[in-house]
DNA sequence: TGTACATCAGTGAACGCGCGTTCACTGATGTAC
DNA sequence: TGTACATCAGTGAACGCGCGTTCACTGATGTAC
């Protein structure tokens, strides 16, 4: 294969930050080279530079993906719920506290797959940036299935379910293959929406 | 330096351990070499495998340490609440959901430090078993703050609050220069422990 | 207690390997006429 | 529309480097007498 035709350029480039949203997402932001981001869009290693400044600069707009798909999906979930609130947050804890979501990062929330890693990248990393903001835009979601007037109210509950949620598939996954990890599921679950059948 | 004396070399091992403990959970179970964790002791790389039979082998150790560090300290801030279930709560809660603790989670809880590592290991290394013990402590030392005849709820309860707790120093440390940070660790400690002002 | 020597904790060079990044090259694409 | 050629997307070898692990070596420690 020599050059390749600008669409099919911009096809690639596209499959690329596919493929290391799923990666990072799986492996974390030193888990996967750059080789094996390329191979995940059929390419190889040598044209990577084409695409991207650095590696760095290629998490930062994985991460970004990884938040609007997630952002995306939030809002269809809400959008679903026709206005009631109870509804739209069943529709967002529902699908995220499950055995599948713990079981298929690559696919799951940014906000629970990436922290740590972002956290330990250095303040100046664009990723920290792009965390930042989509984890601000999941916020958003999530404030708007709270019920209270007060604005500070929403935010503030919004953050304790994001922590209550992020907190329950990250402990959940660390202890994937014990019981446990099934009963965390469930007991946040049934914390978050009010029911004890589970 | 040639052969340390069999006391020295229990003292060296002691301090590899204690090193990469607070390594491991700073940068991630693959974020430090084998010479830093050892030049972390003040020893040089090549004297490792006379205490260790692997890398693995070391982080399931530094993982069990950094555990029981954690159920030592909690365990002393129940004693110290007199049997008081508020108290014991307060005293686990408020030092867990400060900017210090997430600014050092070298010296902080390895549940949270660790889970996103722990969980992208293979279920058959030895550093999932640890993690999983260890947790499980973590957990029994937070039931005794449940007030709650029924040892299903005590148990529930406690592994809400440990994925609020673990979500909230995880989402704070990954947003770390955005004052959202410190609002997610206030609005958690205001629900955990029913207090508004802060 | 003193001497001779075996033991072994720690050193640092070396192993094969994979990393992020660079670069000379290839040859189909895109363009100028 | 057809031809000549410049462009440049992608390839794969190579760069210097650091990784986990091994190993021959050193010389103080520990022991046998």
């Amino acid at each position: 294969m020599a050059r390749a035709s600008r669409e099919q350029a911009d096809k690639n480039r596209e499959a690329i930050e596919q493929a290391s949203s799923r990666l990072f997402r799986e492996r974390g932001l030193n888990g996967v080279s750059v080789a094996e981001l390329m191979a995940g869009a059929g390419l190889t290693h040598g044209g990577f530079y084409g695409h991207f400044a650095s590696k760095d600069a290629l998490a930062a707009q994985a991460c970004r993906r990884a938040f609007e798909e997630a952002t995306g999906r939030w809002e269809r979930r809400i959008d679903r719920a026709a206005g009631d609130q109870q509804a739209m947050l069943a529709n967002l804890v529902e699908p995220y506290l499950t055995r599948a979501h713990c079981d298929n990062p690559g696919q799951g929330c940014a906000a629970a797959s990436l922290a740590s890693d972002v956290a330990r990248e250095p303040a100046d990393k664009p990723v920290r940036l792009a965390y930042r903001e989509g984890f601000k835009a999941l916020v958003g979601d999530m404030e708007a299935t709270v019920a209270s007037d007060s604005a500070e109210t929403r935010h503030k509950e919004a953050l304790i379910r994001m922590a209550m949620l992020v907190g329950a598939v990250t402990l959940a996954r660390a202890v994937e293959g014990d019981t446990i990890s099934d009963t965390i599921l469930d007991a946040v679950r049934e914390r978050l929406l009010g029911t004890s059948s589970g």
